[in-house]
Formats: C-alpha cells, structure tokens, sequence
DNA sequence: CGCCGACCCGAAAATAGCTTTCAAAAAGTG
DNA sequence: CACTTTTTGAAAGCTATTTTCGGGTCGGCG
C-alpha cells in the first residue's frame, strides 16, 4: 500500500461513519489526495468502487453503534478491570446464542419436541454443569405436569435407563460428546427402545450413536479464564428452553393450567408486599 | 402517499439489505414504477435524495444482522413454529444480557468479588431454578480451590448460616427479593457477621435489608409462555459468571494451577478420540 | 354527461458523482 | 547521474441520480 492510500485508509478506520458521508470528492479533499487515490484505495480494500466502499463503512458505522462493536471482542485478561470483564462476558454469551439458533436443526428440535410432548416419562442425563441444565429442564417440565428426572449420580441415571421402554425419551446433555458417564445411560435407553435425544456440542461425537435426534450446541472455544462451561452452558440453557417451549405449545391446554397451579401453590412462600 | 410510492415504500420495508444492494433504475424496475418515483419516496421518507436514502437502507440491514434486530420482538405465541421460537428466544435472552450488563453496578460487584476472594468459607442460598444458577457459582468456585456450598434445602440453609462468621461470606440469589426461604438464611448469615451478598432483580426487596452488596439482575417481565426463570436466569447466571470472573482473576496464582488439575482428574472420565 | 382542475406519473434532459486514462512527478536502482 | 519503475493528480469519460416537463388519470362541478 503506497503513502497516499495509507492517508485515506487511516481516515476511514479512524472514522467510519463521518467517512460514509463524504463524496470522493469529499474525502480526496479531507485526505489531502486527489479522487483517483480514492478509488484505488477502495479497490485495494477488495471492492469494485467508492460507491460500495461507502455503503459497506455506513453498513459497519450502525453494526459499531448497535452495540456488537468489533471493539471489545479481545479475550478476557487477568487483569481487564471489571467493567470490561462484563461487557466481554455478556457479549460474548450473546454472541454464542446467536450461533446456537442459528445452527439448530429445526427438523430435529420438532422431532424431538413431539417426542418429549407424548413421553410417558423423561430421563434427563447430564454431568456437572451440564446435570444443571438438565435439572433446569426438569424442573419446568414437571410445572406443566410431565414426569421428568434428571438424576445426578451416573450409577442411579444407568438403573433409571433401564427401567425406560417404548414411548419413554431420554435426553443427554454433554458438551464434549464424550463423557461416559452420561453417553452410557443413553445407550441403555436407547437399547430398551425409549426415544433418544442428545444435546452436545459434537454432533458427530460418540454419543450421537445412540441418538434418535441430535440437537447441536455451539462449541465455541473457551479461553483459559472462562473453564467448564461458559458459553457450552448458556448454549445448552437455549437449546433446553426451546424445548421447553416447543412442548408446552403443544400441550398447551394441559400445561397452561397446570403452570398457574404452580404459581399459585408458591405464593405463599413469598412474603407479602 | 400514492400508490406507486406506497409500493416502493414496501419493496423497501420488506427488504432493506436488497434493495440498498440496487441502484435508482434498479429499484425503480423491481417496483414497476420510473426513478422519478423513487426519488420522491426517498424525499417524502425524510432523505434529501435516494443515495442518502440508500447509505441509511445498508445502516439498517447491518444494525438488524447485528441480531438487535427489531424484527422479530414480539411475544412467542402458542402457534409460533419453532424455527421462530428459536429467534426469539435467542433474541430475549440476548437483550437480558445486555440489559444486565447495563445496569449492574461495578463498585457493587467489586466489592462482593473482594469479599469472595478473600472468604474463608462461602455460601450461596437459593431455591428453585435460583438454587441452580447457585449450584453453577459453587462448582466453578471449588474447581479454582474455594469452599463453597449451595444448599437445596432451606433448613440445611439456615444450619449452614449459623456457622458462619466474620470473614465468610454468604450469597443469596431470588428473582423476586422475597422468597423467604432465602431471605431467611442471608438473614442469619448477616446477624452472625458474614459479608452478604445478594443477586436479585428488585433491589428495593425485603432482601436488600440484609445484604452488604446487591448486585441488580434484569427484571424484564417473563410472559404467559416463558415462565418461572428464563430470563432471570439468564440475568443470573451472567451476574454470577462475573463474581466468579473476577475471584478468578484476584486469585490468579492459586486458581490457574487448581483449575488444569481439575481438568486432568476429569480426563479419564471421557471416552478417548 | 362532459368539462375543468389538480394531482400523479414516467420519459428524457440535466447534473452531480464516480471511474478511467494519461502524463508528470517522485522514488528507487544500477 | 541517467534510467526505470512506481506513484500521483488533472482531466476526460461515464454512470447514477436528480430535475424538468408534458401526458395521463381521477374527482368535482356545472
């Protein structure tokens, strides 16, 4: 890239969005450079003229004011104060929901949905962080009135399975797609005839094997400072809520009821006001 | 507005990406009508022309990529199908996040991450999907070498509480800052001289009282459909992956070794490959 | 029912902005 | 220092946008 160029880059990183509004005129005279440096500059930034070149730098100028600023997109430090670590975090989690639904499997997640709508009873495995996720699905589970459980101890979550059968579906929540202590259970379900789901961020890991329906979780890396299940875990909570959604839609007329019942019977362990 | 302005204006509406991607004959051609009228829409949209018109048609199509889109806000409905179940829901949570990251005071947070890096002992109170998000802080705690402990059961809580003392800290998280089973404990916790931290979305509750820190999650209102704890789980969850953060962060040369041991000891509990 | 006026619309001229060309200037090279 | 290569801006050329202008349509009114 040549002096004169290097100008005129400089302004439009430095100011994307005052640059957008300039002519090449414009912006030849600001940069002390004559049209046709402009337009090189543009071409070297890999478009076919000014014209696109300002459209791409007023598409970038909103994405920067809309909050998804490629500004804060570093990885979280020892010693990144504290407001950044929130900033970071919460943007970083967003960004991983937005990968999550974007690379769900709509055709799974209903076959999946429909399944869990007609169990006669649900096995949810999952270990450490993910045992959360699971028990939070249960847990909305039962207040619309389903039998759900999501045992903690590997060695309960294996005699559970087997206890399963035909019309009975387990879920097995692992992000790595390989924990034995959850890919057992769900092959012992799976070998009794219950209807499998497998929530992981490894579609192609070892668990899928024995899997009627696998439902994908982003698998973004994780940095040193943000271990065991940060962003796994918040892409599992989505998965696990759509689900959530996608049975009580289904069994609308029975959960709604059952849903207000619940409500109702932990009101007064609130206090008033 | 005539008629075959109202038609540019929709083509517009509908698809702001592809037509900023056309130029005035382009649009013009799809909508059947002439440059002229085109230019006129532009004008009565509040543009001085249609190439302004156009820079602030690619700034929208980026700002709604950027996933704030305004598009998809409404409510989910019983008859949504799940693909948009899927955005929405994504989109909720990812707005929850934002608005936490927002609100949540730092000085607050500094304070109880002091605290927690410091303690002898921590607790953390909560009932429900709140005992959950309570259960994540404690397994990330204990994996950076911390003593920390969530109990489900609310005596259990209240017995812990009582050992508590000057130098531990005890943390209490309920969306609604008065579910007594929970405010219970902090309060024993707070009598005996333990730092209290409290995570809930009102921080003007009946918990506040007891609490040496509160630390405000997001309280955006949780539809027919979306019950008991998503969105405040979500809130909750960031909240609590902030504390652990930054303890993180303070003890740095204890945790980092801690953690890589945790990892190997779990190693040989994943399948090979 | 037919005439008149107001408004809407698009073709084409006019203009502004973008792109290309080309020769001079600058920088490098033997 | 002479020569080659690269860089640069002025100006010509072209495309896209804007403006103008006259034909067309609709509704009101005699």
């Amino acid at each position: 890239m040549t002096r004169s160029m290097q100008r005129v880059a400089e302004v439009l990183a430095a100011d994307p969005a005052g640059s957008a509004a300039l002519t090449v005129t414009g912006l030849a005279e600001r940069t002390g450079t004559s049209e046709a440096t402009v337009v090189r500059t543009a071409r070297l930034l890999g478009y076919p003229g000014y014209r696109d070149l300002r459209l791409a730098l007023a598409a970038l100028a909103a994405e920067q004011a809309a909050g998804r600023a490629p500004a804060v997109t570093a990885d979280i430090a020892v010693d990144d104060p504290l407001a950044s670590v929130v900033a970071k975090l919460a943007q970083e989690e967003s960004r991983c929901l937005a990968d999550t639904a974007a690379g769900l499997d709509t055709a799974q997640l209903e076959s999946a949905v429909a399944a869990l709508a007609a169990a006669r009873r649900i096995d949810v495995y999952g270990i450490g962080a993910s045992n959360l996720v699971g028990q939070d699905l249960v847990q909305k589970l039962l207040r619309i009135g389903l039998i759900a459980h999501a045992p903690a101890d590997p060695h309960l979550a294996v005699t559970n399975a087997v206890q399963l059968r035909s019309g009975d579906v387990a879920v097995a929540i692992t992000h790595s797609g390989r924990t034995t202590d959850v890919i057992e259970p769900l092959r012992v379900a799976f070998e009794n005839g219950a209807t499998t789901v497998a929530v992981t961020g490894r579609p192609q890991g070892e668990i899928a094997q024995y899997a009627d329906h696998v439902l994908t979780t982003s698998s973004a890396r994780e940095s040193e400072l943000r271990p065991a299940a940060m962003s796994s875990r918040t892409s599992q909570l989505l998965v696990v809520d759509c689900l959530f959604i996608g049975v009580a839609q289904r069994t609308y007329d029975a959960a709604a009821p059952a849903l207000s019942a619940s409500y109702e019977a932990l009101a007064h362990r609130h206090s008033p006001r």
